[in-house]
DNA sequence: CGATACACCTGTGTGC
DNA sequence: TGCACACAGGTGTATC
């Protein structure tokens, strides 16, 4: 599911929920996600006020007044569900919460005064963690990410200098977040058509213009990925229940045998496997 | 070191 | 209707 808009895109959703608000009970009911959670992750949440809601890459960042950060990855299939308690029931199934029982794959349930967020993920490819908050970038998950693409360190010269050398196809160091952090297989395919580059093009064999010129493609896409709340690609859907709409401004995203939407182009987007995910492009006009 | 394959796990859509 | 199979937004780890 979520790459660096639809993560932004819950960030947005959960923080009128959670900013500023108290954990008062946190009901953790299985041991693990993709790895065993911190010892005490109930007891140490628990209790605890949540002072900001932050980002970096596709994690989402709870920073705590006990010193500590909440880490949360979505993995592909991982959701945060909010249910105000004070309104109406927001979703269906919030009934059935209430006469005693959760749905499946509710994994991590937060309560507060006002509001219980669930974090429901099927595949389990999700993850929590505890940190300390002054010593958040040397997280064994965050420490080797590379810089987020809509902040001031994404540029040309960095983007130039990391595809240096590299004879991995640049679709594939596009999703390395060691280059960038935060993109994923959606956007890199809708980068790299914007941009017009072929996505087996080896990194390295480039011309420094067109990477400098992948930067601001980058920095658009996402944006307006993000303006349009996240793709719901599947049942996915923002923290308040409502649908991003992005997926209806994929150019090549899931759109095998359509007709290329660069104007004059007119060739055909196509479905390629590299290192085994779907790759979409057009072979006329991305070279 | 870099590049690639595989692993984790469940749900959904498709074709027979 | 049932069943087998391909495929899905990520990323750490093993292997060459």
């Amino acid at each position: 599911m979520p790459e660096l808009p639809e993560v932004e895109t819950v960030r947005r959703g959960l923080a009128p929920a959670l900013e500023g608000a108290r954990l008062v009970y946190v009901d953790v009911r299985r041991p693990d996600l993709r790895w065993p959670f911190p010892d005490g992750m109930a007891e140490r949440l628990s209790g605890a006020t949540i002072r900001a809601l932050g980002r970096r890459s596709k994690y989402l960042l709870a920073h705590l007044d006990t010193g500590e950060t909440l880490i949360v990855h979505l993995g592909m299939s991982g959701r945060m569900v909010v249910d105000d308690l004070a309104g109406a029931a927001t979703r269906p199934g919030a009934f059935h919460r209430d006469a005693g029982w959760l749905p499946q794959h509710d994994h991590v349930v937060l309560h507060t005064a006002s509001h219980r967020v669930t974090f429901n993920d099927a595949r389990r490819f999700g993850a929590m963690d505890l940190w300390p908050t002054e010593d958040l970038e040397n997280h064994w998950l965050m420490a080797k990410l590379g810089p987020e693409p809509l902040g001031n360190a994404f540029h040309a010269d960095h983007l130039i200098a990391a595809f240096r050398g590299r004879t991995t196809p640049v679709k594939a160091a596009l999703l390395d977040q060691r280059t960038v952090a935060g993109l994923g297989n959606i956007y890199v395919c809708e980068a790299l058509h914007r941009a017009g580059i072929a996505p087996t093009r080896r990194a390295g064999r480039i011309a420094a213009r067109r990477v400098a010129d992948l930067v601001p493609v980058i920095r658009e896409v996402l944006g307006e990925a993000i303006a349009a709340g996240g793709s719901s690609l599947r049942d996915h859907r923002q923290a308040d229940g409502t649908l991003g709409y992005f997926q209806h401004g994929f150019r090549v995203y899931d759109r095998e045998g359509h007709v290329c939407p660069t104007p004059d182009c007119g060739g055909t987007v196509r479905r390629i496997v590299q290192s085994g995910r779907s790759t979409f492009h057009c072979a006329r006009c991305q070279r």
